[in-house]
RNA sequence: GGUGCCAUAGCUCAGUUGGUAGAGCAACGGACUGAAAAUCCGUGUGUCCCUGGUUCAAUUCCAGGUGGCACCA
């Protein structure tokens, strides 16, 4: 049977080398599932693997597409499994990589088939969001849709919208397309979660930024500055100095925000994989322990 | 060496006319089905420096000790 090894952790624990290591070792390619790397404006802000990383292990799904581009978890599933497909007549074994959870599980579980939103139907809801409040649309979805409004986070204005989306692109209520059950793979999922002492980890993480400011990850801001109201560019490393360029804050703010806001999202990240029980954790660069215990797996 | 000031949460500090304590920042926990580096919800995490005294009761008052800062030698 064809495996899809899954290398994942919080942001700045070293997936990179280490994914690169294991796709080595199994003459392999890449398959990145990360939702900010995938765009080609943003290069230091993500700390997307080098010119020199992408030589040694071929990458998919590294700055493909554009921060103009619409682009969701639901599109990844699709084309990173046709993808996955494609590598296992030639591999093996493929390599998935990356932080964005949602991306990961897209592809470990799948996501349910939703027809896509009309955008001026979800712009419209937006603006009656905008206009009379959660609660008006919080009343709208008790009606349409009573069976979701119960399980949703109610004070959680974007899933209330996109439910409401749904329903009104469809006429059904979204929780009809809830199959409530996991896709099945014709791969093998082997899950290898990469952390450190969380003390590490954050400093890790605040010597990383400092290196990414050294690099010129203000230029690259101000270089998309003039979009900083697409979604794309709703990240940590680029919403930050927008305030600053915007006068709200100074650079040394900024820069310590982008610190914080980092912190949080890895611990974020933990917080959804530790769940997942399925998940062996291993410290990074450990490369010969996990090839040791991804050959077990595979004995079985 | 002497005198004075200070010692409370991870940090900076409030506060308790004696009834075991809070604010900012930081931190921690959780949710997650087509925006997910998004979005949302929740949580003070504390030998109030130590030892003894006074008191029904001390983080608070008193004494000593320890540490820090300042000034005088």
């Amino acid at each position: 049977m064809k495996t899809l090894i899954v290398i994942l952790g919080p942001t700045a624990v070293g997936k990179t080398s280490t994914s690169i290591n294991i796709a080595q070792h199994f003459n392999t390619e890449i398959i990145s599932a990360d939702s900010r790397q995938i765009f080609s404006e943003l290069t230091i802000g993500t700390a997307a693997p080098t010119p020199e990383e992408l030589q040694i292990v071929k990458h998919h799904f590294i700055k493909t597409q554009s921060i103009h581009d619409y682009y969701s978890a639901s599109l990844y599933e699709k084309q990173a499994i046709q993808k996955i497909e494609k590598l296992h007549q030639k591999h093996n074994t493929v390599v998935l990589t990356g932080g964005s959870m949602m991306y990961i599980d897209a592809v470990c579980n799948g996501i349910d088939d939703i027809p896509d939103v009309d955008p001026t139907i979800r712009e419209k809801a937006i603006e009656e969001f905008k206009e009379f409040g959660l609660e008006y649309i919080q009343k709208e979805l008790q009606k349409v849709d009573p069976d979701y409004f119960e399980k949703v986070d109610q004070a959680n204005a974007k899933r209330i919208l996109h439910a409401l989306e749904v329903y009104r692109t469809t006429g059904k209520p979204f929780s009809s397309f809830h199959t409530n059950q996991n896709k099945k793979r014709n791969f093998k999922i082997i899950k290898i979660g990469l952390n450190y002492d969380r003390a590490y980890l954050y400093e890790r993480i605040n010597k990383r930024v400092d290196l990414m400011m050294e690099e010129g990850l203000e230029q690259e801001a101000k270089s998309v500055y003039p979009y900083r109201k697409l979604n794309s560019l709703n990240t940590v490393g680029y919403k930050e100095l927008f305030s600053y360029f915007d006068g709200d804050i100074s650079l040394k703010k900024a820069v310590e925000l982008i610190k914080r806001n980092s912190r949080r999202y890895a611990k974020k990240q933990l917080t959804w994989f530790r769940r997942d029980e399925t998940i062996e954790w291993f410290e990074p660069n450990n490369t010969d322990q996990i090839i040791q215990y991804i050959k077990l797996q595979n004995q079985e």
